[in-house]
DNA sequence: CATGTTGTTGGCTATATTGCCAAATAGCCA
DNA sequence: TGGCTATTTGGCAATATAGCCAACAACATG
């Protein structure tokens, strides 16, 4: 049942993997403006280059991103621009979550908790 | 710009993490049929039990299902039916890796390597 | 060529994740 | 109550991830 499309879903996860974390995200949702150097996300995030450029290979490996050497630079372009739309799915995940939240505050207060 | 919305990013990576794990894909994609007890989903994942509850933890934690106790079972449920569109996007992105590590071998084979 | 800028890689430590076993908990039924 | 099933939790070892520094590679420019 799961043995067997195993396969498939570790392949999946590791694109999942891959976006799963703050800095990440947060150049993902930047390259959706437009391309970017390592550089000028480096500044932007605020972490060492070495950091950022080892983020960056991990989105590039899961075939999120696609770089260009031009130069001196190495700017990062987007390869997939429905991500964006999974952030409304995610989002919805954490007003359900806040809705959750507010609902056990108000419970919470009528039991004088 | 980066540290002002870290927090945000922080929150959305939490659930991406919690979906990134071919166990947990598995589980949301079979919810997606209908709700299903951890006795169902450990006969079909084959790990031990524990293993199980405890991916199912992490997703509960994350927002993306709910649990229901009936007598004996606990009955989980996806709580966000949109998660279903995401699968799409990442598949977009398997499309392309196929389509690139494709034209990798022809490239190869041109050039007799 | 020498120097500065931009990125990548190796190495290291700290921390997190995974998955198993064993033990504990909770509900069912005789 | 005692035994059975279903599930969760604690603990542990193996492995993976994150982020820094240092070293290196590639290019630009004086």
């Amino acid at each position: 049942m799961y043995q067997q499309r195993k396969k498939h879903f570790e392949i999946r996860a590791k694109v999942l993997k891959a976006m799963a974390h703050p800095s990440r995200l947060f150049m993902i949702e930047e390259l959706e403006k437009g391309e970017r150097c390592v550089c000028e996300l480096t500044d932007m995030i605020g972490a060492d280059v070495s950091t950022v450029s080892k983020h960056l290979s991990v989105l590039k490996q899961a075939g999120i991103v696609i770089d260009d050497k031009r130069g001196n630079q190495v700017f990062y372009q987007l390869r997939v621009p429905c991500i964006l739309n999974f952030f409304g799915c995610v989002e919805s995940v954490l007003e359900l979550q806040a809705e959750d939240h507010a609902a056990t505050l108000t419970m919470a207060r009528k039991l004088s908790i």
